[in-house]
DNA sequence: GCAAATTTAATTGTTGACAAAAATGTCAAC
DNA sequence: GTTGACATTTTTGTCAACAATTAAATTTGC
């Protein structure tokens, strides 16, 4: 598994482009900015100017603004009156708060996904997870870990089915991007993550939703753990 | 405790009016239309005029554009490009989907709020439950009753000191404001209710954070049974 | 040389008019 | 009576100019 990096970072303008659920109006540029921001290729307290923006990406002022309304919703940047927008900065006790968020979120997460789903199905992910992903962590390629990971994680929330929950797990995730890619390099973390999400994969599979939600939470709370021991090495 | 409904129903518009998180900007009117599409004040399916509501509340249209975006983040609204904003209608497999993310999250917030208070900070709560809640549901004063669980709640909510959790606690509990309004006239739903609401109270109280996440996502779950139970007269 | 007051520059917020798009209503042809 | 094209209406989307606000820079007074 490739690390497919590769990304439109071109607005589209077409008016037949109706990819998102808004239709035409916004989608393009948002996700592009939340891209960026989740990826710090736009660096945390870092201004973004309307008119900068709007001349820059070729949309009209008006639809900057309504991007800007929705990253402020989602809580990446702050708007001042009469100032603008900055890229907010994280501080370690909003990625613990994050943490304890996730915790309950993706164990949530993995209970449904163990309900809504046949073994069958999951067994793509077993083959990845014994053959592939235990590479990748010998090796320490940890972009293709990542990846894997990645990729398993969208599956849950898939198969979780229910939307609220997918869009309130993309909007926190998004937020600790960033420090995931700090954590996992951490010694031992890549190997630990490994075997939890391989106990998470076998629950889901065998559809214990008990254990599935437990082992899960564990999870999220080793990478917790690790955080904190480490955090003057990560912040 | 009285009802306490009354509000205001009129935008401020004084410069100095700055009570919001985002200075003077928006937040008068946003909140007002949160507080009337949670109570049905206006009726789901029903359009937003962006004309109408400019007019309406004497601020500029661009302001209401800028609402209208913020509320379509909280999942309150819909907009169709070229068409306008309608009304969210919640049908029931997303009542149940919500269901399964507050049991988690209050569920957290129980058991942060227990991690975080001493026990003499909620002698009022304790007062209150057991004298007063017993009334009311004795009395069948449900409007009471409901205005003394949304106290506990904030206080639990106050408690966790999370500010993300608060934020989206509070974006999924407004969308199920109207039914759990339905839920509480229930047959045995309130004396049910008070009894689970008295045993999380109690664990809160004596720092047992576990139970009081357990007990609490208990609560939530009983519910949903009732919920799914009589399902056919709630909606 | 430092502090307070004033000016200046940059940026957002507001306004109104106009264009574009979608639904609705009308009319004629079959 | 129904179907199709066409005009109308309603509403959102876009644009450019202007006002208001804030922060920085400059000047002035001591």
């Amino acid at each position: 598994m490739a690390t497919r990096l590769k990304k439109a970072v071109q607005v589209e303008q077409r008016p037949g482009a109706k990819g998102g659920p808004h239709g035409k109006r916004g989608i393009d540029l948002q996700k592009v900015l939340r891209e960026r921001i989740a990826k710090q290729e736009i660096a945390p307290g870092s201004k973004l100017r309307e008119q900068e923006l709007s001349t820059e990406f070729g949309v009209p002022r008006a639809l900057v603004r309504e991007t800007l309304c929705a990253l402020e919703q989602r809580g990446l940047i702050e708007r001042i009156p009469n100032r603008g927008a900055v890229v907010v900065r994280l501080d370690l006790s909003q990625v613990f708060e994050i943490y304890d968020l996730r915790e309950v979120l993706e164990g949530l997460c993995a209970r449904l996904a163990a309900q809504n789903t046949s073994p069958e199905s999951w067994q793509d992910m077993v083959d990845m997870f014994e053959g592939p992903m235990e590479e990748y962590v010998k090796r320490g390629d940890y972009e293709s870990f990542l990846a894997g990971y990645a990729v398993f994680r969208r599956r849950l929330i898939e198969a979780a089915a229910n939307p609220v929950l997918a869009d309130m797990l993309d909007s926190i995730y998004e937020k600790t991007q960033a420090i995931i890619r700090r954590i996992i390099i951490l010694p031992g973390r890549a190997e630990q993550g490994l075997s939890e999400h391989r106990a998470v994969l076998a629950a889901v599979c065998r559809g214990d939703a008990e254990a599935a939600e437990r082992l899960r939470r564990e999870n999220m709370r080793s990478g917790k753990d690790y955080l904190k021991r480490y955090q003057s090495f990560v912040l």
